[in-house]
DNA sequence: GTGATTGGCAACAATTTGGTTGCCTATTTC
DNA sequence: GAAATAGGCAACCAAATTGTTGCCAATCAC
């Protein structure tokens, strides 16, 4: 899940510094966390498998990258969110089924 | 932390029911799930202390309702991180620096 | 007042989560 | 080639999460 992904304060915090577009290796990840590589690794598979980021091996390395349309998909759910609050969708909804 | 209270899949139900607007009872939200109406509870505590939802008692019953400014602090995050990514934060920052 | 309904509290069980360590392979670097 | 570095795999552990049940108090409905 998406926001299950960002609900752990490790995972926040990477996806924060992941947030200027640099790809980073799984030890580059780590060197400011006070956790082992192993679990920096775990961290990723997560973010990974919730779509939030991608893996591009290179040499013994794996470098990982955010993925951008994760971040807008996330906010589109908000939106929508926000939208039904307004009573936007209904009347959005009113007006597709008239036309 | 906000982004797991919506981490989970019932809480994420709850919420996106309660995006019309329209505050529920406890007893009212677990109607159509297939839990205790204890565990709803637990889970409406968890999105209370998130921030998510506000709780009025009246009589007997307690009144949940979503709290719209919690879901624009979240589209405020996801909002920073795509500017961060576009570089316009750091414009931003050189910018006020500047002033 | 009796009975049903709403919700709080506490104890408990099972699963998931976040972390560790040890060992292994692959790739650089010298 | 030897040593160091990057990462994967598996086993294991402690703590948190998600759910349950039983019981209690308050309030509503008749």
């Amino acid at each position: 899940m998406f926001f299950a992904a960002l609900g752990d304060p490790t995972r926040l915090a990477m996806v924060e510094r992941l947030a200027d577009g640099r790809p980073r290796s799984i030890a580059r990840i780590g060197a400011d966390l006070p956790i082992s590589r192993q679990a920096v690794a775990k961290h990723v598979e997560i973010l990974h498998q919730a779509g939030l980021v991608d893996r591009r091996k290179s040499g013994r390395e794996v470098h990982v990258a955010l993925r951008r349309e994760a971040i807008e998909e996330a906010r589109a759910w908000l939106d929508a969110v926000g939208a039904q609050w307004d009573g936007t969708l209904a009347r959005l909804k009113a007006f597709t089924e008239q036309a």
